[in-house]
DNA sequence: AGCACGCCGACT
DNA sequence: GTCGGCGTGCTC
């Protein structure tokens, strides 16, 4: 007897598809691509349909529902997540999950609509005791009411506060669904159509030339920061367009890179366009209706952060993945897949034109294109032809540092003041210190989940965690030795606003890290500050090294980057560069003769000093050695294995035994390891590594089957993960 | 992941 | 004697 059957991938950690019947009532709404209700156990879970077939199922389960009129992931899109579960080894159902927008795999089974709290300010007689209480209490009633989303992006973790304050009565709680507020309200910004030089011109026909002929080819468009870059993207869409294909538009974090949707918008809106952008700081309606209008087909456009490589385009033309050398590319956890290459497969999929963008291009792009696998694309000029600036290494060893700055950077800050241009500070560290030390006894604080010290934030009179966010109070005295020396060791961000406004009282300064730019809107108000030029000095993190462009920047100040260069990371060369790289290119981009300040106590090393001359092909053809003699990549490949669990010794143990397994059928695969991770407790999970080099990718991936089975063996307690491709090794 | 089953310590 | 700890195994 034949019926009607289904593999389907569960949302479920298991490697296996699960084969049901189709019950007749389904038979004909269910397609390949939509999602299910399925019994599974003693529970009913969601899955997917990725397969329909005759066959004999008298001894299987029988579907409960199906829960899509239309499939939700076409076939195209259903090859491309196969492929990634494949090689990333991870469970098809979980990745699917991360493709789709969220909640829609839950059992619970709802669709979209996302509903949170809210909360009004009643009864304005009750005032509460607390200091935090009351800030938070009097911020909602200056907003005239708040959602649990607004709060929580203001105040970090406010839940139990809130609850208190409802709990008091001066607070009124309601459900309702969450605010949409997409950026399609505001107005159009206008276009200005830019001629193109000759290099431009030259890479635009290349792509053209791949899009008409609609085959995959892959293209690495260099180009020095300023080099017009966009303006290349955005001709090449409009003809991927004219030809009645769509384009996917990939950038490290929208929230960052405004500038690039206006650009597109101003284009592409006037023609009727309409485009959707896909990112976490979409609600989930928001992200469910996008996902639904792209995949209906009424969408030519995507812009979207990471995950948006799933977006569901049917008629594909053109990705392009913007900066493609950017870390946040790479996911770091659970389904950890890096979408500038899942963008590459997916354009030999499809096949389609895949153009990666970046002044700084990876070592692994630009070892692809010496391969002959990748075309390069070189943009060699300034679009203005302002002159790249001049870089100068301060070596820290001879010059003396007056606070965190060296004499004679002061000295150009203050000639850039007197010259009204504007100053970027880069520290790549937030906070005030990162250390509190007691100076009598030598104790330091370190947070109780991490194997790391707690960094000292002044304005919040805190210490914090920046790894799991583990908060307290600052002592007043030494709790070992009862002394009042408790004194921040080192700077950050905060540290140097202050020592900036001392020295330079009549200078307006801002600063901009993952702390000033909490809220929503602020990151843009900080940008609008500067391009109209009412900061005068502007610090920050790598933040203020990407996207944006400030034209009457003159001067740029790298502080700490020798920090970059001493992680434990083979890769700490390569991200030194980019970011210096990155940040030198933000000065002097419309004055022309900007200049650069790195501070460094290693002015020899070639990352610098490839910076310094922005010598991009000169850092390629040093680092590239280093990586071939080591087997790293892009000359080798990696496989991370990360041990984690709450007793050390039994993690420990479990790694070496594991490691001593796969010893036995390791072939050409080096195995390296365990040892402690460069974290060795993170979140309060102490965590260990082994590392699977090989110069081919094939024993590798055989030898993850026998990872799975040793796996199987180990204790419960103890949980594997498996880091295809590791970007880092925290 | 859940949710069962199963086998050992402290309670009415 | 049982209530409940969490270690182990399975889900079509």
């Amino acid at each position: 007897m034949t019926s009607l059957l289904a593999d389907i991938a569960v949302n479920a950690p298991v490697r296996n598809l699960f084969s049901y019947r189709v019950p007749a009532a389904l038979a004909e709404k269910l397609r390949v691509g939509a999602r299910v209700q399925a019994p599974f156990g003693r529970r009913s879970i969601v899955g997917v349909a990725v397969r329909l077939y005759q066959g004999d199922g008298s001894e299987l389960k029988e579907l409960r529902d199906c829960l899509d009129e239309a499939p939700l992931l076409d076939d195209q899109l259903l090859r491309l997540l196969r492929w990634a579960a494949d090689y990333y080894h991870h469970p098809f159902g979980q990745v699917i999950k991360n493709a789709l927008p969220g909640g829609l795999m839950r059992s619970s089974g709802q669709t979209g609509i996302a509903t949170e709290y809210l909360y009004r300010r009643i009864n304005r007689d009750i005032c509460p005791a607390g200091r935090r209480q009351q800030q938070i209490l009097s911020w909602i009633e200056q907003q005239g009411g708040a959602a649990a989303g607004q709060i929580r992006a203001e105040f970090p973790s406010p839940t139990t506060v809130l609850k208190r304050l409802v709990e008091l009565g001066c607070l009124e709680q309601s459900e309702g669904e969450r605010l949409r507020d997409p950026f399609l309200l505001e107005p159009v910004p206008s276009d200005k159509q830019l001629t193109l030089n000759d290099a431009q011109q030259q890479a635009l026909e290349q792509m053209i030339d791949a899009l008409s002929a609609r085959r995959f080819q892959s293209f690495l468009l260099h180009g020095v920061t300023g080099s017009g870059k966009t303006e290349v993207y955005l001709r090449a869409v409009a003809d991927c367009l004219q030809q009645g294909r769509q384009a996917l538009i990939l950038v490290p974090e929208i929230s960052l890179t405004p500038q690039l949707v206006s650009r597109f918008r101003a284009r592409f809106e006037p023609l009727g366009e309409q485009i959707a952008t896909l990112h976490s700081g979409l609600s989930g309606g928001e992200r469910y209706d996008a996902w639904r209008a792209i995949s209906r087909g009424q969408v030519n456009i995507v812009i979207g952060a990471r995950s948006a490589i799933f977006a569901p385009l049917p008629q594909l033309g053109l990705i392009i993945v913007d900066e493609e050398h950017d870390g946040s590319y790479k996911q770091g956890e659970g389904f950890r897949y890096h979408a500038r290459d899942l963008a590459l497969v997916r354009g030999q999929q499809q096949p389609c034109a895949v153009v990666l963008g970046s002044a700084t291009p990876s070592l692994a792009s630009s070892y692809r294109c010496e391969q002959g696998s990748c075309t390069l694309l070189l943009l060699p000029e300034r679009v203005h032809a302002g002159a790249l600036p001049a870089v100068e290494l301060v070596d820290l060893r001879t010059e003396a540092l007056r606070g965190v700055l060296a004499e004679s950077l002061i000295t150009a800050i203050t000639t850039a003041l007197e010259q009204r241009q504007q100053v970027l500070l880069l520290l790549n560290r937030r906070g005030f210190a990162p250390f509190l030390l007691c100076t009598d006894c030598g104790t330091s604080f370190h947070c109780p989940n991490c194997e790391i010290t707690l960094t000292y934030h002044q304005r919040r009179r805190r210490m914090i965690c920046h790894y799991c966010d583990y908060q307290d109070q600052v002592p007043d005295i030494c709790p070992a030795c009862r002394g009042e020396s408790i004194t921040p060791q080192g700077a950050g961000t905060e540290r140097l606003e202050e020592d900036l406004a001392g020295l330079f009282p009549a200078a307006r300064i801002a600063r901009m890290d993952r702390d000033t730019t909490r809220t929503k809107g602020s990151h843009q108000r900080i940008v609008n500050g500067m391009m109209a030029e009412e900061v005068d000095i502007l610090v920050g993190t790598q933040m203020i090294a990407k996207g944006h462009d400030f034209p009457n920047v003159a001067l740029v100040g790298v502080l700490g980057a020798d920090s970059l260069l001493n992680l434990p990371d083979f890769r700490c060369a390569e991200r030194s560069f980019a970011l210096l790289t990155q940040v030198a290119g933000r000065a002097g981009r419309s004055l022309g003769g900007g200049k650069v300040f790195i501070q460094t106590y290693h002015p020899e090393h070639f990352s610098l000093t490839c910076a310094a001359t922005h010598d991009v092909e000169g850092f390629y053809q040093q680092e590239l050695p280093f990586r071939r003699e080591l087997g790293y990549p892009p000359c080798g490949h990696l496989v991370n294995l990360i041990f984690s669990g709450n007793n050390g010794d039994q993690v420990n143990n479990s790694a070496t035994q594991l490691a001593r397994r796969l010893q036995a059928v390791a072939g050409d695969v080096e195995i390296l390891g365990p040892s402690p991770c460069p974290l060795t407790r993170l979140r309060g999970k102490y965590r260990y590594q082994i590392l699977l080099k090989s110069p081919s990718r094939p024993p590798l991936r055989r030898l993850l089957f026998a990872v799975d089975n040793a796996a199987a063996e180990l204790p419960r307690q103890v949980a594997i993960h498996i880091d295809i491709d590791p970007l880092d090794m925290f």
